[in-house]
DNA sequence: GTATTATTAGAGTATATACTCTAGGCAGTC
DNA sequence: GACTGCCTAGAGTATATACTCTAATAATAC
């Protein structure tokens, strides 16, 4: 592989891992075994990087969120849909932790992280309508829509913060990509008051996948807390 | 007023508006023009400055999350927490924007904060099921409240970050208590599909109150993209 | 007034961070 | 073998950052 390459895949890991606000250019050339002129000389600054490493997960994204306009939509690619957009999010999950950061450093990045959120509300909002043609959920007004759509995104969006916060760990990358995705359960969740009758079921079933399982957090009995908060989704 | 709580102030004050990352203790102690010295004698460091003022934050979501247990829950108290939740995260927005980073600085907030966001979780559960006694929301089980008080959680905590990406602001604190509190709506939302005949007619009508207000971007027409992503939020 | 304590200034420091600069190796080409 | 273009090493640098240390000043107690 090319060192530009090992850069790239490098630095994803090391800040996903550890966060980008603790990974330097040199941690980065450290781990490779090169030199930090080496580095340099493949990118000009740290925000190349991170902007090049963005690139790569808005392309993986809008691959997976390309609707297709000339069928209907199954339940199976609403699936596929939500099991994509949150590998994705796992994938390049350093991205969110310091999103304001990194936007405020790169005027690039902010530019084009705001059209990448629009198509991705476009995205989550076309899939909405095409889920009502299928019969899956009842059709709404676009109004609705939109607004339920941006709750989807914002739901998404903040599951992983939500799980690393809720997370007692002092043991540090504790997170795994099946926890990450229960978060599935959360945006069907928000579905589930529009579902038509002849889907419910199915829905039903297909969310009950991404449950919670209950027993996340073994040093802590946990029965006292989610008694008095009532609230158990496996992570107090 | 004594110079710890000016220290304690102005960081908050300068976390705000240009973020905690950004913020030395040598930019506190220079805006409040005393030496480090001072500072680092009213503080061990600056990880203290932040948890005390977490601590403040803690105080204040608790004092307005006390729910009543004698009485039922008015659409006034509705307004009243959501209005009072936003305006706290107004105030310590500085917070959850490095959150993820602060947290794994300092173990005593990490603990603290899942704490919190327990109570505010069950203040939340604890909010739907009085509104259900109350005749707002039809009673949903168990299970259901928790995933949608663990929503409107998700909304909560993230609308603020949402705001501050989808502006394409380069000027940099453009945002306002006005716009953020237009999550409200988005909170309103979730909430739609489970009120009661009796009431919607006026949840809808508080809603309206906070609907995102269309041209909040005078520099980009805005029609274009609007029509093309079909989300009109008020933000692109 | 004097002793004691609380507060402050300000110079200083160790470490980190993003990045530069120069010199040179190596592969291919003629 | 020499030339060229790409790649790499590694020492070095300017700046920043969190924090320390000493000495001096103000406030308070007796």
């Amino acid at each position: 592989m090319k060192t530009r390459d090992k850069i790239l895949l490098s630095s994803l890991e090391l800040f996903n891992e550890r966060g980008e606000r603790n990974i330097t250019t040199n941690h980065i050339a450290a781990h490779l075994a090169i030199s930090p002129g080496n580095l340099y000389y493949h990118f000009r600054n740290k925000s190349d990087i991170i902007y090049e490493i963005f690139q790569e997960y808005e392309k993986l994204v809008d691959y997976y969120l390309d609707i297709p306009e000339d069928r209907l939509l199954t339940l199976d690619d609403l699936t596929f849909y939500l099991e994509s957009v949150f590998d994705g999010l796992w994938s390049y999950r350093f991205f969110h932790r310091d999103l304001e950061y990194l936007l405020d450093s790169d005027t690039r990045l902010r530019q084009d992280y705001r059209e990448f959120t629009n198509r991705c509300l476009a995205a989550i909002n076309r899939i909405f309508g095409k889920l009502a043609e299928a019969g899956i959920i009842e059709p709404q007004p676009e109004d609705l829509r939109s607004a339920m759509s941006l709750n989807v995104w914002l739901v998404i969006t903040n599951w992983m913060a939500f799980l690393k916060t809720a997370h007692a760990s002092d043991e540090p990358a504790s997170l795994t990509l099946t926890e990450l995705k229960q978060g599935i359960y959360q945006v069907l969740t928000l579905e589930l008051p529009y579902l038509t009758p002849d889907y419910r079921e199915q829905v039903l079933a297909l969310r009950e996948k991404y449950r919670p399982t209950l027993p996340e957090n073994p040093e802590q009995s946990g029965e006292a807390s989610r008694a008095e908060t009532g609230v158990s989704v496996g992570i107090d």
